[in-house]
DNA sequence: CAAACAGTTGAACAACCGTTCAACTGTTTG
DNA sequence: CAAACAGTTGAACGGTTGTTCAACTGTTTG
């Protein structure tokens, strides 16, 4: 899920043609770690299962069981898949006898998806 | 990048507690193409190298060589990345002599990474 | 035309990641 | 309490993917 190796810097064996503006550039462009955090938001969401349980839980509030059901899957794969999202606070949960009912952590992430779907049929 | 095994069909062991839930969601889910569609374009913005890409030509374009040396990467790697980017439609390109010429292919893209800004940023 | 340079490409390698499997926790119920 | 069941977890396997490397195309220029 997270890119490791961040730190390996290899070099670029060309000349710089337009110094003037690459170093324009360099200094309007977005600190690393908020790069990364957002690569690391699309990496979560790039996912069909992911996504599958997302629109599975929107609007109603869904057990593992009953999403593994729906999707066709083992109740483990949809658990690893719940603990990323729940990592990534993109789920929450609530416990109710043996269940776990989840559903979506809040209305950024429906809207961000939409404007995809959007996007997507062009 | 595309996933594949997308035939596979597991099955979940599990009892079915709820199937009236289940059976309501399953009428309300978007088409399985869809759902791909989604997160294959999810995918491609889930590395940090391609979003460093789109940064750096939102705004101005700028050629291959210029990218590497602005990312610290070689060519190629940024000329793989740009291939991907080109095959999703996110970026166009103009060729002016030897140089090859980026940049964003339209707004939509813009203002989903803005999106997804704001909600990282809380 | 030959050298130089921007960019592309395919193969190969290594790292990453999603699913499976088996074992586990915790709750409910007979 | 023991059986049954929902859910979680860690290891392992296999497929995917990003970068490197080397070879290539195509354009410019002396």
């Amino acid at each position: 899920m997270i890119e490791k190796n961040r730190e390996t810097v290899p070099v670029c064996e060309c000349d710089e043609i337009h110094s003037d503006i690459v170093e324009h550039r360099r200094e309007s462009m977005p600190e690393e770690s908020e790069l990364y955090d957002l690569s690391d938001f699309f990496k979560i969401l790039g996912d069909s299962t992911r996504i599958n349980i997302l629109f599975a839980i929107d609007g109603e509030p869904m057990c593992v069981c009953d999403i593994a059901r729906l999707l066709s899957m083992t109740k483990s794969a949809v658990s690893h898949q719940l603990k990323t999202l729940r990592q990534a606070d993109l789920v929450t949960y609530k416990k109710v006898g043996k269940n776990v009912f989840y559903s979506l952590a809040d209305d950024h992430v429906r809207d961000i998806i939409e404007k995809a779907l959007e996007h997507i049929k062009e």
